[in-house]
DNA sequence: TAGAGGTTGTTTTTT
DNA sequence: ACAACCTCTA
């Protein structure tokens, strides 16, 4: 039992409970996690049988890491339990269930994408004003509503929700939830929250089922509690009911789901439901010094609502808190880019022990030029992940049509990519008829002749004809041997080919390291169902990070705060505190908005172990043009004494903005303390600068560039890329048209090209 | 039907 | 800045 013995009295009695309703507040740093694992090898060692254990969490990072450690402490024990997201769990229980309720197990899961087209077709079809019904707005009702579990005929007949939608002008929202409905329906698809809402159906309607699943998960343990919305939290309690050996661990103090439904009175009523509930708070904070957690307390404190508690750190008080102005977005990468670089060699720390965190996706941008600019390795999390690149999906939606022909997004997807002469007109003609007959998409195009005339009936046969044959060949082959062919058949891997671009030549890269991700798949030893169906299961849940061979190199990470939530750095840079981003404008309207801003500020805050720095920046590009912007609301919430403030980031020496420069070099102000600690920046010019992406485009190419003749091309070489700059050669692989090149290029580092395709000047010295 | 060229909206965060 | 959407012409 040595496990028991690196735990605090409070940590080791939550372990030990392993009977009954259990619910640990967790608070920032506390060794959740740790609590989580040893509880799970502790229901094993005291004879739980693995089988008979769920874990749920919700992000796929948070998943895979729990199942890592959990692996490390029990072995292969580890493999019976059922570990994962919310989404990635139930959906693997739909599967089998699927049938019960009237859908087949090879259920497409739409993704967001997928969601907003089917409403965009519905909207359109609809003649709807798309002012009022936006389609992010539209997605984002049902969604909730979904979340709610009110389905649309209830959503049609609540009079609440009616007068709320006639009130706004909104009417058709019922209908229009219906339609979408109906449409995910007759194309096999679940949306997200279907995933979630199917669930509650299912164990709703078939007590059997319910029955079968709450003997089996004997034990349910839910991280993240108070991210639950209430689909998922009855799904919790439904299967919880019989046994109820439940363990909620969580923080309210980091919910920062509430956008997508989430309810923080889960947590906070969680003791009504079970009134045997036994309730263990951790309170010491292991992760980080004492400054940074005062700090985070200090945040904290400003909002209204929250369970009691007391988090402290015994470690030592550590550097204050740096606090860095910028004058720019850029300049603000500059200077988080340039401490690093000095950290890094005074402290002798690792890449690794920093990370960047920001509010919105769009930050990275100028964060990732800075940090290219000085060779700093790092990687960006989240993002657009891997498979939401178009190439990808494109070829996936041939695969999703080959396994669930009805699948109608697919379908519109590719049934014209490669081009193959079926046009707009044609696939509204195919829906149309296919409304008519209330038949699916597919079956008009497989009877073209009968609902169709002119010259398309003869592509969509042979359309039709070359979905068939993958089917077939979908059945026998492997999943790589069937991914190939496919990609092969399509059109899609020419397609590709035959874009010279830079764009295009990465593209075709991306569609092959597809490919090769499927062979791995296919090679693995560990599972026996190896077809393509079984690999595209889950493939509209894995995010960014799931196809991650080199995680343990040595890099800076870049993330949104979501998704640093469970992370910890020894070195943590928050950046862009400014009004308007963070908080965001969209959380300004209500109280209970801001307050979940500030928990993500709490949340990137106490990210950091040894050292925290907080960055903002006085101008920054949006949508295209400069605008000023003031610092955040937050800053002036902290209590001066915890901080440093470091104002001395200089504007840039060479650049193309000279004239804009001289309004901004003004002298520095005080830090007078109170309440205005944060003086408003003097307005920059507002003048839209016209920028051109510094890097991507800054080299000029010499007057005398000309492309030259690289059949001789040798290591060590000097080049000039019309883009990229000038390079030195350090590889030649491949066989002659094929020979691909790595070439470092001084400006924005190494780079792979295949020389049949890159405009290269070899440079004589 | 395909492609060019202009116009508009978009950005919160994740499954 | 950028992508998605629309309109016009060949």
């Amino acid at each position: 039992m040595d496990y028991l013995a690196g735990l605090n009295p409070e940590q080791k009695a939550a372990v030990l409970q392993t009977k009954g309703p259990v619910m640990i507040i967790a608070g920032a740093g506390s060794g959740k996690t740790r609590v989580i694992t040893f509880r799970v090898a502790h229901l094993i060692n005291s004879g739980v049988d693995s089988f008979n254990i769920l874990v749920l969490t919700f992000t796929n990072k948070a998943a895979r890491e729990m199942r890592e450690r959990i692996n490390h402490i029990c072995g292969p024990e580890a493999k019976n339990i059922w570990m994962g997201t919310f989404h990635s769990v139930f959906a693997k229980l739909l599967r089998v269930e699927a049938e019960k309720i009237g859908y087949p197990s090879n259920f497409t899961i739409y993704d967001t994408d997928d969601s907003k087209s089917v409403l965009r077709a519905i909207l359109k079809e609809m003649n709807l004003d798309d002012k009022l019904y936006a389609v992010n707005f539209v997605l984002n009702r049902i969604s909730a509503a979904k979340n709610n579990l009110v389905g649309w005929q209830e959503y049609q007949q609540n009079p609440q929700i009616q007068a709320d939608d006639q009130s706004g002008g909104r009417g058709k929202l019922g209908v229009i939830y219906q339609t979408y409905v109906q449409r995910c329906y007759r194309a096999g698809a679940m949306d997200f929250d279907d995933l979630l809402y199917k669930t509650n159906e299912l164990l709703k309607l078939h007590p059997d089922v319910l029955n079968k699943y709450q003997q089996k998960f004997k034990y349910l343990m839910v991280d993240e509690y108070q991210d639950t919305n209430f689909s998922q939290y009855l799904i919790v309690k439904r299967l919880a009911a019989v046994n109820e050996n439940i363990c909620v661990v969580g923080d309210d103090a980091q919910s920062i789901y509430a956008f997508r439904g989430a309810n923080i009175q889960n947590i906070l009523n969680f003791e009504k439901d079970y009134p045997d509930l036994k309730v263990f708070k951790l309170e010491q904070n292991y992760r980080s010094t004492q400054n940074i957690v005062n700090v985070a307390n200090s945040i904290i404190a400003n909002n209204k609502d929250q369970l009691k508690k007391n988090v402290f750190s015994e470690k030592e008080s550590g550097d204050k808190i740096k606090v860095m102005r910028a004058y720019s977005d850029n300049e603000e990468g500059k200077t988080v880019a340039e401490s690093i670089m000095q950290d890094r060699s005074s402290n002798g720390m690792k890449w690794n022990d920093f990370a960047i965190l920001y509010r919105t996706n769009a930050q990275s941008r100028s964060m990732e030029e800075a940090l290219r600019k000085l060779n700093i390795p790092y990687k960006i999390y989240g993002g657009l992940s891997f498979y939401q690149r178009k190439e990808i999906k494109d070829l996936i939606a041939y695969f999703r049509l080959t396994f669930n022909p009805n699948d109608e997004e697919a379908l519109k997807r590719v049934i014209n990519y490669p081009k193959r002469g079926i046009g707009d007109t044609t696939v509204d003609k195919i829906v149309v008829a296919a409304d008519q007959h209330n038949i699916t998409l597919f079956e008009v195009v497989l009877q073209p002749a009968q609902y169709l005339d002119g010259k398309a009936p003869a592509a969509l046969q042979a359309f039709g004809t070359m979905i068939q044959s993958f089917q077939v060949l979908a059945k026998n082959q492997s999943a790589y041997d069937a991914a190939l062919y496919i990609a092969q058949h399509s059109g899609v891997l020419k397609d590709l080919y035959a874009d010279k671009s830079v764009e295009g030549l990465n593209r075709y890269e991306n569609i092959q390291e597809l490919l090769n991700g499927i062979k791995e798949f296919s090679e693995r030893e560990d599972i026996e169902e190896k077809g393509l169906d079984v690999f595209m299961q889950d493939v509209a849940l894995l995010t960014n990070d799931d196809k991650d061979k080199n995680k343990d190199a040595d890099t800076v990470s870049l993330m949104t705060i979501h998704s640093s939530k469970g992370l910890e750095f020894p070195q943590v840079y928050v950046v862009g505190l400014e009004e308007n981003l963070f908080p965001s404008q969209m959380s300004l309207n209500s109280r209970s908005d801001l307050e979940e801003e500030r928990r993500l500020f709490y949340v990137a805050v106490t990210r950091a172990e040894r050292k925290l720095s907080i960055s903002y920046a006085t101008s920054r590009f949006k949508f295209g043009t400069l605008i000023n912007s003031e610092p955040s609301r937050f800053l002036d919430e902290i209590d001066a004494k915890y901080l440093e403030l470091d104002y001395s980031a200089k504007p840039a020496q060479s650049s193309f903005f000279d004239d804009e420069r001289s309004a901004w070099s003004r002298k520095d102000t005080n830090k007078s303390s109170g309440g205005d600690t944060f003086s408003k920046p003097k307005p920059a010019s507002a003048a839209p600068v016209k920028t051109t992406s510094i890097l991507a485009k800054a080299h000029v190419v010499s007057k005398d560039f000309k492309v030259s003749d690289t059949s001789n091309l040798q290591v060590g070489m000097q080049v000039e890329h019309e883009r990229f700059g000038f390079g030195k050669v350090l590889t030649l692989e491949g066989t002659k048209p094929d020979i691909k090149a790595t070439i470092f290029f001084k400006e924005i580092g190494q780079k792979q090209l295949l020389l049949k395709f890159a405009k290269l000047s070899i440079v004589n010295e």
